[in-house]
DNA sequence: AAGGTGACCGGCC
DNA sequence: TGGCCGGCCACCT
């Protein structure tokens, strides 16, 4: 099987692992927030879709990046159905109907790495 | 090369 | 955060 695996190490992606990679053990973050520290927060949409492409990186805790309502929307992208809510309950976080309780008390500012 | 898609966000009712 | 519409940017076929 010819497995294509090409470097799609374009900067926006990495970009967008990196800061993934720095939410702190539960805490959660929204896409708006990491587009808006890549400096795109009118690309909102590329981050979720670097998420996509992160899912085969293990270094990429997607389970932590949530809409801006704190609900669970690409949880639906997960192995299963429940898997990223269970992930975040087993870091403290509650969550209820896909939906995030206290999303704010739990949110996190991603910040650009010096 | 062009068109369509997408794990979204902000504004308005 | 209750719901709808437009915008915005990169990836895929």
């Amino acid at each position: 099987m010819d497995l294509k695996m090409p470097t799609k190490n374009d900067n926006f992606f990495e970009r967008v692992y990196e800061v993934a990679r720095q939410i702190p053990y539960g805490k959660v973050t929204s896409y708006g927030a990491i587009a808006k520290v890549l400096g795109a927060a009118r690309s909102a949409r590329m981050v979720g879709w670097a998420m996509n492409a992160s899912h085969n990186l293990e270094d990429v805790p997607a389970h932590r990046v949530v809409n801006r309502s704190g609900l669970l929307t690409g949880k639906h992208h997960f192995d299963g159905t429940n898997l990223m809510q269970q992930l975040l309950e087993s870091e403290g976080i509650e969550v209820r109907e896909n939906q995030i309780v206290d999303f704010e008390k739990h949110f996190w500012m991603p910040e650009m790495k010096t």
